[in-house]
DNA sequence: GGGGGAAACTTGTCGCGTCAACCACTACAG
DNA sequence: CTGTAGTGGTTGACGCGACAAGTTTCCCCC
């Protein structure tokens, strides 16, 4: 056992910053969607789509493009198909797959959602920030993103399972 | 009704990137404290009282420190204080209060997270970047939690309610 | 000194997310 | 063409968090 790699003071005070805005922050910008009925995820779901060519993506894609499990997926589909915001077909070429459609009604409200959900992202992040400040944190951030996304990036060190007790 | 204020391309990175990281990173973390039967809510009661002189705080000045709710605070302590890492007791000079502390085990148990903890977020974080990268990632993240926990700093623009509809 | 309002904490309900099966289909090896 | 491994997606159970309503205590002003 090797000596802890304690954070310094920077990093704590990064650290501390980032959970109370996990924990402060994002719970207000929920509070926005479901003034809609909706949740947070649904939007991610609905610019996942929307980010596709033709609006139509198959569902492990879209599981990964919005950063939500498979199964949490398919629960929360469920909501958006109810309302007729998107369409889920079979795959004709592979009988496993789905494709999941954003229908002309979910684009509309999709539309209608992004500039107050803009607004409130400006004013909670992007208004205390200066435009070299939020260069810097965008380079950061999107290189810690990069190895979230693609595990096998970095050679070893994948385990982040059970250290010691059970 | 104003032009909507849309993301630049920078700050769309920095906020793709940012839910990247809590939708993937986060649960992560959650994965490592479950392996001791804890929740990551748990650790971050943990902290907040060992930040304490006494390790002993006020219900709701811990719950601020630990960025949660008074009521998901009283419902996570239950397990706390069943396996004896917290002990809670009323206060005496104010007969609504109560007060949470830290026992020995209590401690023992923060002790021994940890060091493993601090590695996760390690590995997770701060391996990707650069000294001046977390420098710059620091203060930002700094300036935005401190609008979120003190939301009377900027004059307007407190309402993050129902945009338009309903 | 008594009564309204606020603070501190608790409780219960309900919806969401995780997890561990599970089913359906494909790929492919022999 | 048959069995086996693997992929894509679903389901149900269970624990957690948000929310709203409740209880107790304090503050303070009339």
């Amino acid at each position: 056992m090797t000596e802890p790699r304690w954070l310094d003071d920077t990093q704590q005070a990064a650290w501390r910053a980032l959970l109370a805005l996990v924990n402060r922050g994002l719970p207000q910008l929920e509070h926005m969607f479901k003034a809609h009925g909706l949740l947070a995820v649904h939007y991610s779901i609905l610019v996942g789509l929307s980010a596709s060519a033709d609006d139509t993506m198959r569902l492990s894609d879209l599981a990964d493009a919005a950063n939500v499990s498979q199964s949490r997926l398919t629960h929360r589909l469920r909501t958006l198909v109810d309302r007729n915001i998107v369409e889920v077909a079979a795959d004709s070429t592979d009988g496993r797959g789905k494709n999941a459609t954003l229908t002309a009604s979910g684009r509309q409200l999709l539309e209608s959602l992004a500039p107050s959900h803009a607004e409130d992202v400006q004013r909670m992040i992007f208004d205390h920030l200066t435009a070299t400040e939020t260069a810097n944190i965008s380079t950061g951030l999107a290189k810690i993103a990069a190895h979230l996304c693609n595990p096998g990036a970095n050679p070893e060190a994948t385990d982040l399972e059970s250290p010691t007790i059970r």
